[in-house]
DNA sequence: TCGAGGCATTAGAATAGTTCTAAAATTGAT
DNA sequence: ATCAATTTTAGAACTATTCTAATGCCTCGA
């Protein structure tokens, strides 16, 4: 059984590897987010993230954190997640896996990896190439 | 081969009787509502479907278009689907089915029904019963 | 036919998440 | 140090959606 939710925090110099091997130029607010973004698998807000990461000294503004969210997403550092129109969720976990969203609760649950769909490249729209593909199962509480 | 596309138009009876059908109110504006949305399948926002219900003699407001989509979508007629925090579309096949959304263009086209993965509802997080699952591709062109 | 109660509808205000703007700060190269 | 390019920032602007509270419209019972 592997517990994927306690992943040791990485070091700066890691995070610079991180960062660098995704060809983004290091800035001392992009490495303040990516160490609180990458300390764990997590599902998180702007929102949520610019608070975590002006709890400590380092204080970034709100337009940086949309930003920098933006530019990881694109480059493959983070996955983007819409499970309503009101919230978009950030995954630091980018291996192929898919949701569970609590529409009562809120929370965003990781599905074990085998309920994934095996996807058929060849029946994309004619002239298309797959982006992201994302199962969004929406629970409520019993 | 099934021309899903070209549905004949609803006759006004059988519009009302779709809503009855469903515990829904008749109303004018509702009434006016789904003779629009359910005349084919296909994926609407708000805004589009707004604007074409309005086209004819019948005026709406807004508000009510919201509202109107908001309680067919509880009551099962159509299916609210997010495919990027900036719109939501309603589709009006309500049948098993998922999406590619093309980020180029912001079509969102039908996926075919084989492609759709068979869900194991007996691996639903504990305490919860599912309530919609949704897999949206995304494309962009090649 | 009248009036009451209960929804439905409406225009416009409010909200919330996100993006934009333009100025200041920081960066690496010269 | 100076330069040009890029990043960061606060706050304004934007946009899709929801809320508000006033008005309208049914239905039912008297």
């Amino acid at each position: 059984m592997t517990v994927t939710s306690d992943i040791p925090e990485h070091s700066p110099q890691a995070i610079d590897s991180i960062l660098a091997n995704s060809g983004i130029f290091v800035t001392a607010q992009r490495r303040t987010i990516a160490r609180v973004l990458f300390a764990r698998n997590q599902h998180l807000t702007p929102e949520q993230l610019h608070e975590m990461v002006n709890r400590g000294d380092e204080k970034v503004s709100k337009a940086t954190v949309y930003n920098t969210l933006s530019l990881f997403a694109e480059k493959g550092l983070v996955r983007e997640i819409h499970v309503s129109n009101s919230k978009t969720f950030y995954d630091s976990n980018t291996s192929r896996h898919h949701h569970f969203y609590n529409v009562d609760t809120g929370d965003l649950i990781d599905m074990k990896e085998r309920l994934v769909p095996l996807f058929l490249h060849s029946d994309l729209p004619h002239g298309t190439v797959m982006e992201t593909a994302d199962l969004v199962v929406r629970v409520k509480n019993k």
